[in-house]
DNA sequence: ACGTCTGGTAAGTTATGACTTACGGTAAGC
DNA sequence: GCTTACCGTAAGTCATAACTTACCAGACGT
């Protein structure tokens, strides 16, 4: 229920690259959005959607909010890959046997 | 290089819904489109979409174009997530560790 | 108390992309 | 050869969402 929102906030780059930076560490939306391409503003509308996503956690420090990767989305996203993978190795395994009982 | 683009394939509810078809097995387009709430051309657009991501696959059968899911564009997107994960735990043991060398 | 720094939200603009219908082109069946 | 299925592509419409600037509110320092 959650992976469907994961997967569109990953989409945009420059969401992508706000997200990416949360990598090295925790900060502040003025840490992010410095040397971002774009706004404060839309660092934080883009930190919302993370948000919302499950991708993102949000804790207030005084006048700053921190944010962090929550390891939540990132979870429910790579449920949803594994499943798929596991069926896609099980159809290429499949292929490969299809192939080799051919026995050309 | 490809995560990228298999990301924005993702996105989108519909071209999903075309993928996770294909985790049935291989499957025209036709058969694709059957049952699908858009129109078939539409699903040959996002068909194309999705193979310039790598997630699919086409080998043609006389005038049929089989469609499958391709192991690559799902394998790039995993070895990203993975890699993000990983410094998601760091980054959250580190945030018990420190917790716990408090020892309230 | 006042100015400053923090960041979220509103409103408006603009580009993108998901859909439609219409068409063309190839392969199979009669 | 002619028709019928299969499917990709072109052109055009329309909604969405990623930006911008402007504004507002809460926390801190002096």
């Amino acid at each position: 229920m959650s992976y469907e929102s994961a997967l569109a906030a990953l989409a945009d780059p420059t969401r992508r690259g706000v997200f990416e930076r949360l990598r090295s560490g925790p900060q502040p939306v003025g840490g992010i959005a410095k040397g971002m391409p774009v706004s404060r503003p839309a660092v934080s509308q883009h930190l919302k959607v993370l948000k919302e996503a499950g991708l993102v956690r949000e804790h207030r420090d005084g006048a700053r909010r921190i944010y962090e990767i929550d390891p939540q989305g990132l979870g429910a996203l790579r449920r949803w890959l594994d499943q798929f993978w596991d069926s896609a190795l099980d159809a290429f395994q499949a292929a490969i046997d299809a192939e080799t009982s051919e026995e050309r």
